[in-house]
DNA sequence: TTGAAAGCGCTAACAC
DNA sequence: GTGTTAGCGCTTTCAA
């Protein structure tokens, strides 16, 4: 069964193919009649123009691209999710075409990034789940068109970062543990590759800093975003160092691991120790009397990079904007704001 | 900057259009030598073959579409990431094209299905989302090219049905709750328009008749797949019904609003009253004790979807297998294994 | 081993 | 208002 072409439409309606054409792309000059009859006969052969054909013709429709790297078969955190979502709708409130690309390491140094774009015909593209050793973030800088990148901070001139400022974030969960009456913070960090994990080492130290805190060698730990080192290193820093009365954990995966490891030790998370987050995930409100962490908005983080790309192609005001509150703390029990005061 | 044709790589290497399209097409009537020439060249001319020419030239790859309906900012489930992990994963192990397709209760108005199919070239459609009155699903019957359909039965011959067996599962939920002791088991369900909604309610009705148990029509409660809704229905039913002792939900989401109203009855859940849910989303294990529930594994779900899309589609075998177990019950404090006796 | 030429479905000058 | 024609980038006979 082959399919209908603007040919046959032509045929079936007596007109040339130009009418035809010019029918269903509306132009000034094709008399309403004809049009209409036009209409009628591609309905009823259920013409669908030919995209390629299209394409060839000169019509070029801009699309953008998101591509996300080493998908998962799960994700607690939503993160992914959240960020497609998004995305498809401000593309959608836009008017602007879009299309999900995935990649892994093995495929990163098989095609050349630029290579993906141009095959896809790409007018932007947004990554995300990449780190900064990525081989397409290094080719990044060489895209021709606007790009943008979700969770890390390329440092090219023409990549957008759009990410929460992970700075300031983890600079602001920190000072609430100070302001709530913690005195040793310790810190759960990502590895030191990952973008967001420097950045919230950085506002962990700057937090510190400014009350006049020491920063301490031993109570910042890597458990590379895994909930079961997050474990055993907390076990590990709660025997080694007695002081410690709160734990700043950079992902909330981590922070599971954390409370774990404080409950086991017979302590109470929130009371004893207090635990921070970050993330929020939706199981989050229910462990450990809600855990307090910083909530990302990440469907706003996608609607938001596919809001940006699509003003530097369109040179037009994206419509719709997710409002510019990228996180935001959850203050919960696991670190409640006023101390438990020991009797 | 134009983009650079084959007709440029061509003039550059000296040779005609037809010899550089058979030599990237890997044809045996090319000189080696050209061949390497020719390679290099599209390497440094960074020459990417435009996919619309090709298309025109007669060349046309096979795509997979998985089409979403209302995708929606959060999920906290993690079905529809599932589907989507699971399906990419298995289209990227065949080497067949994956894309994503979005559409809401206005487009599937707008446009028909067979239009939708035919602008995206699709050889195969996923589809996900969709209650039994969705319009598309309708229009599934005349689609002709492979189908599917996940987690509802549209009874179409053409169209496959990926789901757990629902009423099945529920069966088995409930006859668990039978064997750990309990004698009135409600239901908490969805809407009477969602397919899975009535699965699951035939499989609660069948559990009850073989063990020889009435189907007591006040405790079958619809709550819409809604949590405050569930709790709401849980409190009034407690109420209304002193002797229940057990709650299937068909949701895990609902299950949370049911153990919501037990525990503020007074009672405990796991205990007095057994609270069974269904998916088990991520939070699941974390809350009272862990919620018993049926797990469905949606990345086998997506990846079957595809994988089985792809066989009708090439007549080949895919490779990989997600395995065929869908679902499994997870047994939890909410609900757990042997009864609690009353003292 | 190579190339000329036709054709894929469509758009857009331009002529009628 | 409508049709003729060239051309978009590519593949594929077929002839050389």
């Amino acid at each position: 069964m082959k399919r209908v072409s603007i040919r046959d439409v032509a045929k079936a309606a007596g007109v040339s193919i130009t009418t035809v054409s010019k029918a269903l792309n509306n132009y000034p000059d094709v008399k309403e009649e004809t049009k209409r009859r036009i209409e009628q006969i591609v309905r009823e052969m259920n013409y669908v123009p030919d995209m390629a054909g299209r394409s060839m013709g000169g019509i070029t429709e801009p699309v953008i691209g998101l591509l996300i790297n080493e998908l998962q078969p799960e994700e607690p955190s939503g993160a992914v999710y959240g960020f497609l979502s998004g995305m498809c709708h401000s593309c959608k409130d836009n008017g602007i075409e879009f299309v999900l690309l995935t990649t892994d390491s093995k495929s990163q140094k098989q095609t050349p990034l630029k290579r993906l774009c141009l095959k896809k015909g790409l007018s932007g593209l947004v990554c995300s789940g990449f780190s900064l050793n990525d081989p397409y973030i290094h080719e990044l800088a060489e895209i021709d068109i606007p790009c943008a990148c979700i969770d890390i901070e390329t440092g090219y001139p023409n990549v957008l970062d759009i990410t929460v400022d992970n700075v300031q974030a983890a600079d602001e969960a920190v000072t609430f543990l100070i302001n709530s009456g913690r005195k040793n913070i310790a810190l759960i960090a990502g590895r030191g590759d990952v973008d967001v994990s420097n950045c919230r080492f950085q506002g962990y130290c700057n937090a510190l800093t400014r009350a006049g805190m020491p920063i301490v060698q031993d109570r910042i730990r890597n458990a590379h975003f895994n909930e079961n080192l997050a474990y055993r290193q907390t076990r590990d820093l709660l025997k080694q160092d007695e002081a410690v009365d709160a734990i700043f954990c950079i992902s909330d995966l981590m922070a599971f691991g954390s409370c774990h490891a404080v409950e086991e030790a017979g302590l109470t998370v929130g009371k004893d120790i207090a635990v921070v987050g970050f993330d929020d995930i939706p199981t989050a409100k229910y462990v450990y009397g809600g855990l307090t962490t910083v909530r990302q908005d990440f469907y706003a983080m996608g609607y938001l990079a596919g809001a940006q790309i699509y003003e530097q192609i369109s040179g037009e005001k994206s419509v719709g904007s997710p409002g510019e509150l990228l996180y935001r703390l959850m203050i919960r029990g696991s670190a409640p704001a006023k101390q438990w005061v020991s009797a």
